[in-house]
DNA sequence: ATTAGCACTCAAAGGAATGGAGTGCTAAAG
DNA sequence: CTTTAGCACTCCATTCCTTTGAGTGCTAAT
């Protein structure tokens, strides 16, 4: 007893009933779609093998077939194809950041509602990452005496403000000095080495100024990480319509659980900076999203690897449709990134 | 027949009672109360008027009595007391942001999560305004040929970025240029008058610019508008708390409604400047927030008002506690950013 | 190997019965 | 005139039972 054409050609036809109907599929149902030749009585039988095979299970005696995560998995790695796009939804997406030049937290957020909107999932989208980035301009701009408010630019267009400390004797003036030099100094250069360099190269410069340097450089190396910590959320609501979440315990243990943004941050990172990634219910590693699945997307700037997005809704989601949407929209993103701020 | 005191005792009675327990309130529970030296029949007598004069409501015949939106004026108004903290609500507030300097993001983030713990319902927290501020910095960095990032500094801290188009041949050096003349210029003078007075006063000197100098303009004066329309959101999950939202129909809307930034900042801008502000039900003007208050508070900067936060709960949510909390929390989140922000 | 047929299981849906909290009204007591 | 005891009534919530029907596994015939 093995998997055999026709339980493969069965398996697929339950996944996709299941996914297009929510309800467990019996043999009746797949009986009746002429592509099968076979009695019910049959498909039964093969039922019976997929289950002991771990593909297929059953929420009680009386009732049909319900995937398993395996099933899902075996779907998604052999049988899935993705589904072409609605003329809607490609007009959706490609205008929805087309006319107006925005900020990125902006284009962040329209891309998740859009991403919510189409797919009827709850969307992530991930911040550009700032590692490998390259620093624009460097602003160290004067508060109350003693604080310091440090402005990072990169080349992804990522302005944050943290706040540091600074000798109290250290004045607009000396600030602004210090801004420009280390502007024009480390133009261009990655942000990791940006801090090594300014360790090595500014010491003496600042040897009297106590720990100014050193914060700065940690503000300035983890100000553009927090910034990529940081995740636009759209479409939590949607989570309440996944008709397994008509208890509302369950709903709410889920809802709290995306809000908490580290969590679904660790989640996308986990997912890898893969062209396209999906992850299928115990996959996700959390029991919370025992039945959950996510698919995530990587987004570029130019060729690199900037950010990931993804979408998270119930493991029987329509997993062509939604890669095909993902697909489009961080290719989309990425172009929009790269317009505005690729150089050269 | 009016609201003689004995009427009001009663209301108030009940009101209590409703908000502590959640159920209609009969007639029997009221008269065991001892400080009623009454019958439930008298009881029942009265709150028949108190029905009739519309401060009280029936879900059917045969249920105890709600307050309705009326009464909860009434008793935010003339009868509810500020209820004191405890002693661990107080340490979770005072100590939720004393140690590290952080971002004002972060802050902000920060102020809306301690708020929905403490309350256990919807916190939002609104950026500071800004058209107030003074002008600290203005930083133009070039991005790729036509665009430029714009970084505007206030002292509110603020930093956020957008993107302009400008001309074609305008480099990085005359880009820096107008930077560093605007951020001297204008140094410290309220962000309404930069515009006013830049569309002025460089008029001449960026006349074969095209619209750069008004795109200007409208992006300093809008970016950090744009930026107050930001609110930090937290607790949405509790929204499924409230008994009344078993129906999960009624949640996914409620979390739908809340998740539109747009419209939860016309409501805290609504609920205008004032200290302490509570608007009951109907009083919040949209349906679906026809059983919900929200009580808001402003925050300073010095003595500056620059922002609102706001809780939101079911009408039958405990004011005085909830005002209590949010009347500590907004003079809280006031000194860290004035202790932040401001000089002299 | 396939299929028709049958007995069996079990969740979901729909009443009917029960219990109980709360009301309004009336008539008597203060 | 106000208050209260008493009573009939209403209506929701809960429980329990029945019915229904989809789906299964197994067996015997094809």
């Amino acid at each position: 007893m093995d998997l055999n054409p026709r339980k493969l050609r069965i398996l697929r036809a339950i996944v996709d009933e299941y996914i297009l109907s929510g309800a467990p599929v019996g043999s009746k149902v797949l009986s009746q779609n002429p592509s099968f030749k076979l009695s019910s009585a049959t498909i039964r039988n093969e039922m019976a093998d997929l289950e002991d095979l771990g593909y297929l299970e059953q929420p009680h005696t009386s009732a049909g077939r319900v995937p398993s995560d395996k099933a899902y998995r075996l779907y998604v790695n052999n049988m899935m194809q993705r589904s072409n796009l609605t003329e809607d939804e490609v007009k959706v997406m490609s205008a929805y950041c087309q006319n107006k030049v925005k900020g990125l937290d902006a284009v962040m957020r329209e891309t998740a509602s859009v991403l919510s909107n189409i797919t009827h999932y709850t969307a992530l989208v991930m911040m550009p990452e700032s590692g490998t980035n390259r620093l624009r301009h460097l602003q160290l701009v004067p508060l109350a005496e003693g604080y310091a408010l440090v402005v990072v630019v990169t080349d992804a267009g990522v302005a944050r403000d943290s706040v540091i400390h600074v000798p109290a004797d250290m004045g607009a003036d000396e600030l602004d000095r210090i801004s420009r030099s280390i502007s024009q100094r480390y133009y261009n250069c990655r942000m990791v080495e940006v801090g090594e360099r300014m360790t090595r190269e500014m010491a003496m410069e600042l040897q009297d100024r106590g720990t100014f340097l050193t914060d700065l450089v940690d503000t300035m190396e983890s100000a553009p990480g927090a910034n990529a910590h940081r995740i636009a959320l759209s479409g939590a609501n949607n989570m309440l319509d996944y008709p397994a979440y008509s208890d509302i315990d369950r709903a709410r243990q889920l809802l709290a659980a995306v809000e908490k943004k580290d969590s679904m941050y660790r989640l996308l990172k986990n997912a890898g900076p893969f062209e396209i990634c999906v992850k299928i219910g115990s996959e996700l590693g959390q029991d919370i999203f025992s039945d959950c699945s996510l698919v995530t997307a990587t987004y570029r700037i130019g060729s690199m690897p900037v950010g990931t997005m993804g979408v998270i809704g119930p493991t029987r989601m329509p997993y062509g449709k939604v890669v095909s949407v993902l697909d489009y929209m961080s290719k989309s993103l990425g172009s929009i990134l790269t317009n505005l701020l690729e150089e050269d």
